[in-house]
DNA sequence: AGAGTGACTGCAG
DNA sequence: ACTGCAGCCACTC
């Protein structure tokens, strides 16, 4: 399931765990990720709290490296959490409403409403 | 059996 | 928006 997430989206461990048949398993995912080995190659790093937030501690090695990850498939971590309208997997609200427009500068999304609202 | 632990959640303040 | 806190499940000691 978790190898399933599409690149640039993200998940959260109770999404996954709901995905698989096993509501309210968040834990049992965290631990299945704990456990498994770096040469699964799992993208573990698309798993996200369910606010978005990353679940290592702030500053930790995993939470650096975690960000790195994500940022390399331009996903951005602001103060530790992810935009999961904007990146959350089957709510890519950005998407849905304006198609694969891709990346905007912060604001972008408010200087457009506003824009409309003149018209 | 009982208490403690954690890459979690949802809700109340 | 942030912080607690109870609830949760699957272990471990």
């Amino acid at each position: 399931m978790i190898a399933a997430i599409p690149r640039g989206r993200v998940s959260s461990y109770g999404e996954v765990a709901d995905r698989v048949g096993l509501p309210r398993r968040a834990r049992l995912v965290a631990r299945v990720l704990r456990e498994t080995p770096d040469e699964a190659a799992l993208p573990w790093f698309r798993v996200l709290r369910a606010d978005g937030r990353i679940a290592f501690p702030p500053g930790s090695r995993g939470f650096r490296e975690q960000v790195r990850r994500l940022a390399a498939e331009g996903v951005l971590v602001q103060g530790g959490r992810v935009d999961l309208a904007r990146h959350g997997w089957e709510r890519d609200l950005d998407g849905f409403l304006w198609g694969p427009a891709a990346f905007e500068p912060p604001g972008a999304s408010k200087a457009r409403k506003r824009a409309a609202a003149r018209r």
